[in-house]
DNA sequence: TGCATGTATGTCAAATTTGACATACTCTGG
DNA sequence: CCAGAGTATGTCAAATTTGACATACATGCA
């Protein structure tokens, strides 16, 4: 199986190596899933790009380290909505939003 | 009060005419309400440009009706998430998805 | 090696979100 | 006026998501 589908079905809640391997996503789900994973590796460029810690930023976002570190790792527990609160509070705006989701996954 | 403030005050969960009108929204706050009535706004134009009924929608998506109306109504209890599991499934793709979120709000 | 800092992962109770239902409202054609 | 189709709004149990905690792992550095 390619990396890049491995990607997915675990994004996706898939313990990979069951049975999740024969499944096939449908576009829909495709789509929700590359938007998560594009805006889960943003939000680690983010963070690095201004020098903070999982920690520093769970706080700014009121949450915990190892929530942000889910969020980072595309964990099938958060939702776009998370990400996209944490994104804001690094201070991006809805156009770097629209630039990122535009980018090639 | 501004018509648009209400609006917001309202996605925010506010009843409006309470003491949520002294309340400001932070940037973030703010970023995160303007991105889901956009959001809200594209769903309804998409259903329409398909001639579907909420009715229909809803069973494209496995919701019901009333779910809908509260994603178009920009609801407080309804996620990113969700509105945007819809616009896919209304076939809308990445792409079509950042043109939203760069359009003026 | 030991220690500090940062990150990953599992778990869980509390909070939020969900679909579904009932019912009310708004049209439009007959 | 009425009936039917479509939409809005309130409610609620079930499902999902959340922050928090514990703990494991990783890396650098004295």
């Amino acid at each position: 199986m390619k990396a890049e589908k491995r990607k997915k079905l675990k994004a996706a809640g898939w313990v990979v190596g069951s049975a999740g391997d024969f499944l096939e996503l449908t576009p829909q789900e495709e789509q929700y899933i590359e938007l998560k994973l594009l805006l889960s590796e943003s939000l680690r460029k983010e963070r690095l790009r201004h020098g903070l810690s999982q920690e520093e930023l769970a706080s700014l976002i009121k949450s915990s380290q190892s929530r942000v570190a889910k969020m980072e790792a595309n964990d099938p527990s958060v939702s776009i909505d998370l990400l996209l609160k944490a994104l804001f509070a690094t201070g991006a705006t809805r156009e770097d939003l629209a630039d990122i989701i535009a980018s090639a996954a």
